[in-house]
DNA sequence: CTGAAAGCGCTAACAT
DNA sequence: ATGTTAGCGCTTTCAG
């Protein structure tokens, strides 16, 4: 292995000179500089980088905890993360929490070894408490938040966003909107539910707690709502669906399937979260999407600034689109849709 | 930060004798290994990573670059690769090449100065020469060869699961058999056109290189390629297609709609990889499934039994699994598939 | 079985 | 502007 050694003797000089010619040009004769810096590169120097974090105590890394790699929407998260963070020369340390308060743990405290300047971490209801493993360390929580005080975020209006899908369930005449919610611990999940219920009562339809029913964020769990869902009597049954995440709406899309509903003739649906799945089945699928790769690439510049120094918002919105596609459709029996509400573009 | 010294002091023993006691509790005897260990849970205690591996010169890190992150494929992958390497205590540098030379020689370089005792690899065409960088580095090859002689590697049977594919069309009474091949410096795409020709040679079919083209593993590629062999004039226009990856197959299917096409009426297709998207599209596709999770661990395991001395097999070829769904028919104007070839489950 | 001492490769004080 | 010295936290000789 070539070291600092090696390349300070090439050049003649120290091995502290060599050192600062090549981390802090700026303090070394423009002549050493040069000499080291082409020794260097002659040598193939590669600093090593235990060596350099060991002494200053502190890495140019940054820790990246999701919940779901396999969710492409957070491998886009993650890339999002990534690209910044390498264009800026840190490396990324990536963890896999699945969603379990144990193997967050485990992430933290292998990540604390390796002493990262800052964590991205997307919350489980359980960062709260594991946070106290990494003290005093600049946490950015993306995607939701875990509801400590003081915490910087980067996160979705997801209230806003779900409201103008609900809206739109309502001004095409639907009086019963389903909604799977996801668990109700988590803050995208609430936020989302409480747009869900600011639709129907500007749309002046009454909320009824059995139309709701939480999943677990995975297709398995939106495939079991949605059946439960359309299991209700005929008159009970809602005639449309707000899904509340791009898993839990794969799962729902194949219930109606299997019960043989036809989309969005018997059933209308609209989702969280846009992904090739909703652009490409058939139908289209009516999304509410979401600016994944910016909300990585905002919460590595952010954490980024305030590794430097700088001011930055402590809490940060990005808004959502709503796309309109094909599947939705006035419900059964109401084949004329009413007027778009106003404000609404 | 709570260091070996703060442990050693509780325990009342030398830094020596706890570091021992923590890594190598045969060494010390039960009482003091007890007192210390106990010391370690009470301050919660963390070993510096980066201390123990300047010291030990080599980190308990391993380096994974794949291609693209973006790519369900290559995410299992990574999480086969990733739960392998945390259950073994090993955390993985995760790099995307995004299969362009320069961002793969960037991330070989911030590996090097990491001291990663290995490497698992999707190679791309410079990998060849990028891994010059790393010398000494045992590395998988994963996915993919890079062509490098006694090179590790953790791949499927690339050719087989093709020829199966495209028998199964040619079972169904196919003549004109169109590919869309992936690019052809990549192992896998050279293998899986081998597979194609193969196929045709034993169905007595000739090979017309007009009806294979190459593609970028991307969608757009995939989409292109389509369009191109679909805009051949009737006689000459395949009547199947076979897609070289999960990506240019997404493109492929979409082409198809564009043009208005109704598959498998209008034309058969068989896809290499599978996926939720081609499991839940409609019609599903007929595809050959590749055990990706799978790949990813093994290759982790195989580079762990490589560090830890044992003997392992140079090459490794899983299988894959053709998986028979809605995309196939006999080609239009001839109704009536052909018996099932020998040999073929 | 345990302790003392040295050193991994680098950078930050402190000199000059 | 450059060299000298010390030390980051850990493991590993080497003694005892």
């Amino acid at each position: 292995m070539i070291g600092l050694e090696d390349v300070a003797k090439l050049a003649q000089v120290s091995a502290a000179t060599a050192s600062r010619a090549l981390t802090k040009p700026e303090l070394v004769a423009e002549a050493t500089r040069e000499r080291v810096q082409h020794a260097a590169r002659t040598l193939g120097y590669q600093p090593n980088v235990l060596a350099r974090s060991l002494r200053q105590r502190g890495s140019r890394t940054l820790g990246l905890v999701v919940t779901d790699i396999l969710n492409p929407f957070h491998a886009t998260l993650a890339k999002g993360v990534q690209d910044v963070a390498e264009a800026q020369g840190y490396t990324v340390l990536m963890f896999n929490s699945d969603e379990e308060s144990a193997r967050e743990r485990r992430a933290f405290e292998t990540l604390r070894g390796h002493l990262p300047r800052g964590l991205i971490v997307v919350p489980t209801p359980a960062t709260h408490t594991n946070l106290d493993l990494l003290p005093g360390l600049p946490v950015i929580e993306l995607d939701r938040a875990s509801g400590r005080a003081n915490a910087h975020t980067v996160l979705v209006d997801n209230e806003a966003g779900a409201e103008r899908a609900v809206s739109h369930l309502a001004a095409h005449g639907h009086r019963r909107i389903g909604m799977i919610v996801g668990r109700r611990d988590i803050s995208t999940a609430i936020e989302r539910h409480e747009g869900y219920r600011r639709a129907l009562a500007d749309a002046g339809i009454p909320y009824r707690p059995e139309l709701v029913l939480p999943g677990d964020h995975r297709e398995a769990g939106g495939r079991a709502a949605a059946h439960a869902l359309l299991a209700l009597p005929a008159g009970e049954r809602p005639t449309a669906l707000f899904v509340g995440n791009n898993e839990m709406t794969v799962g729902a899309v194949l219930a109606t399937r299997e019960l043989g509903l036809r989309l969005p003739g018997d059933l209308s649906v609209v989702a969280f979260d846009d992904s090739r799945w909703a652009q490409t089945i058939l139908p289209a699928l009516t999304v509410v999407a979401q600016p994944e790769y910016e909300l990585g690439a905002l919460a590595c510049r952010t954490l980024l600034a305030r590794l430097a120094g700088e001011e930055v918002p402590t809490a940060v919105r990005l808004k959502t689109t709503f796309i309109e596609r094909d599947s939705v459709a006035p419900p059964a029996g109401q084949p004329r849709p009413q007027p778009h509400p106003a404000g609404s573009p």
